[in-house]
DNA sequence: GTATAATGTTAGACTAATCAAACAAAATTA
DNA sequence: TAATTTTGTTTGATTAGTCTAACATTATAC
């Protein structure tokens, strides 16, 4: 069994390595908000237990069973928020920070009867794909809002950020999943972006913004 | 903010005391499955803190400060374990588990949803009450099926023990609360008793048994 | 009313998780 | 390539929570 501390490193790692596969020790660190020298030892410890695999002054990279591990946190994190927002009819603003804390009940039992009141969703309220009960996940190739031209058409199906400042900003402009986005305009200079969608609506985004917003192209 | 461990001590303190308002070191080193040294170093910290009148040698005493926060901590587990069965359609005998875990979570707007979708209930499962919002606990007087006598009459409102044990065994005989049994014996050598209830059912039950069985004369 | 048992406290050691400071390696810049 | 910056590691200290062993007090038994 691994401790709580454990668990919100390899969540971390998982995360942070979704993309290239590999982490250093300083993302590591900032991510978590923990010294270097801290997390070189946890690296260490988490070597030991054949969850990582560290070597000194290389990137570090999850073994298949650090991978599955963390999917299993993960798992239980975006059945929980997808719990608060059908079930219990939070806002996708409000549950990260409380699916935060309930990942870490160690309780099978619990996440099943979870999972069956949804009727075994694939994905999260950010459109994250939940792994499925071995740890794995599946994801699908969605394109970035940002990486769209004019004249593009986008269907939003997920967010690659669910912090509660980001959502409400999204809340305030009325962007959910769903929403076909059409791009009128890309500046140049800052990259950011005019769309319109739903009846009429149209707003200009900022590059930043728009990084985060993923869709598939229709 | 009291962590995770002093949250256990406090709710510990405070299940103990219930009935004498004082509780031994001893008694809570043994609740705790924690040795007497650790406690009393513990209960040194919480008085620094004020949530324990601790003085050498004299039985423990929660403050009133920390009967409040102890009051909460039960209050989200009492929430938690009337949600797993009305909500989510667990058994009452395997709710104090989860219970355990959920009962830290720090989320106000969780235990307000918890509340509010069950019709702000006043007890538990087992019948136990639930606190209010500041941690304050409303016993009623309750008569145990221990000191009945052949012939009493009693409705069944609340258990004196939450273990999957004990619960299972209650659901093996059909009695839940709400059940009116009556008194057929007493058997003076093991103060076991047999009572009848629902339709034609007759049971033999141990002193230990009913004594953690409450209810209402009628 | 002592002797013994039970209960409670103190002292010292250990582990997990953290940090700061010193040091080492790798990457970047000039 | 040498100097500098960034990244990573080691060492030693700290805190929370735990234990064991030795000691102290209170309660119980004879």
């Amino acid at each position: 069994m691994n401790s709580l501390t454990e668990e919100n490193y390899l969540k971390t790692l998982f995360a942070l390595s979704e993309q290239t596969g590999e982490v250093n020790v300083n993302d590591l660190s900032k991510s978590l908000a923990i010294k270097m020298s801290t997390v070189t030892s946890m690296m260490k410890k988490l070597s030991e237990k054949k969850l990582v695999a560290y070597e000194s002054y290389k990137p570090l990279r999850l073994t298949e069973k650090g991978k599955r591990e963390a999917g299993i946190i993960i798992r239980k994190h975006r059945l929980t928020e997808m719990f608060l927002v059908k079930i219990m009819g939070f806002g996708w603003e409000q549950v990260h920070e409380i699916a935060e804390q309930v990942e870490h009940l160690q309780s099978p039992e619990f996440f099943d009867k979870v999972d069956e009141m949804l009727g075994f969703p694939t994905v999260d309220p950010h459109g994250s794909p939940i792994p499925d009960k071995s740890g794995k996940i599946e994801w699908k190739q969605y394109s970035k809002l940002s990486d769209c031209v004019v004249g593009d058409q986008l269907k939003l199906a997920a967010v690659t950020n669910s912090s509660n400042d980001f959502l409400k900003f999204l809340n305030s402009r009325h962007l959910k999943l769903g929403v076909k986005v059409k791009v009128k305009a890309v500046e140049s200079f800052d990259k950011s972006m005019v769309i319109s969608y739903g009846k009429n609506q149209q707003e200009s985004l900022s590059y930043t913004v728009c990084e985060k917003l993923l869709g598939e192209k229709i």
